[in-house]
DNA sequence: TATAAAACCGACCGTCGGTTTGTTTTACAA
DNA sequence: TTGTAAAACAAACCGACGGTCGGTTTTATA
């Protein structure tokens, strides 16, 4: 005898489980619901009573893993000290985060197509563009760089930093050198 | 009466014809085979004999217009003095040609999620990436910048572009001087 | 003019996400 | 304890859609 709370609990990251790992061995569209229910002994109408569609279970662990990845990123830069070199440490640490298989595969292939790159990009731009947006405005304030557009700057790390991941993806090089220049690069156009 | 050629040639751009209008006003999920078939008053089978699949028609589309954008871009800039220059003139007027809501539907909504972000971006890639490092040599031949990854910082130029472009479509704003700065800082950073 | 091959037709099929209807389990108040 | 409401789950069912397949018409060629 369990409370409601709990069966429901379970029976959600039963399903998000499940679901996870059928996605990263065999992608999206070739995921079907039937498969994973049938895996875990579940029935479609418990699925759906739990989630609206198929898509929003995708969501969820999208965002899981996105969050995942970026407060990992953060968090190991805490106490560095310029906000200009936080930030940089930080890009470069969440390349570091995104380089374990599973996790880009989440959010460079599965997320995307399945949510739509614009969906899952706003999403993941919800998620780390507070941090980034944070870090510069201190430098800012500071007087580390100029003004300008800093959501738009935010989007250009998120954009180098992102492109870098894929590049190691697909050629398995490690680019953090070239990642760092052009990161300085942008920060050195923009100082005072 | 009408050679073969002729006939299949005019079937296949009627049916891109149809299917691109179709997917600008209802995305891609959305537009049945079915629908479009019975806008132009063609069968299924004829459909099929000229496309394997109706993903095959969308990467057409995709790599018409991606392929349209980047040409119109390049031939804008044809000129201009420095490689540099030229790349970075480029870069400016490709954001401009993706202005067009019609491009930027097909290059950022349509082709990534039907065709899957890697497979579109590979694509992309394919097309752009060989003008921008033909540039990039050229100004590492002359000395204007070092060598280092000239296939990276091309993606890091298409990164930062396509990035802008999104942002300006999303804000309708337009950002050029940011993005001026941005990939002259990166060049800055690679001077000798 | 015979024959091959390309272009085209449209009924048909399997799959799969999602719905609906009904059953079991938990919560809670009287 | 019992009655009842609501949450959790089951499973049959539906409709839509992409894709197939056998066959017909049109063009090419020898």
């Amino acid at each position: 005898m369990a409370t409601q709370r709990q069966r429901s609990e379970f029976t959600r990251s039963q399903l998000l489980k499940a679901f996870r790992s059928a996605f990263l061995s065999r992608g999206f569209d070739a995921t079907t619901t039937q498969y994973v229910l049938t895996q875990i002994g579940l029935s479609k109408g418990a699925m759906y009573h739990h989630f609206r569609s198929k898509t929003e279970i995708v969501e969820a662990l999208y965002e899981e893993e996105s969050r995942g990845a970026i407060e990992r990123a953060m968090r190991s830069v805490r106490q560095t000290a310029s906000p200009l070199e936080q930030l940089k440490q930080a890009c470069l640490a969440w390349t570091r985060e995104v380089r374990v298989p599973e996790v880009s595969k989440i959010l460079f292939e599965i997320g995307p197509s399945a949510l739509g790159p614009q969906k899952a990009k706003s999403v993941e731009d919800e998620i780390s563009l507070g941090y980034l947006e944070e870090l510069l405005s201190q430098a800012i304030r500071i007087g580390e760089i100029d003004a300008r557009d800093p959501r738009l700057l935010a989007k250009f790390l998120n954009a180098l930093v992102a492109e870098t991941a894929l590049y190691e993806l697909r050629t398995k090089k490690v680019s953090t050198g070239v990642l760092n220049d052009a990161i300085e690069g942008v920060f050195a156009a923009l100082r005072p």
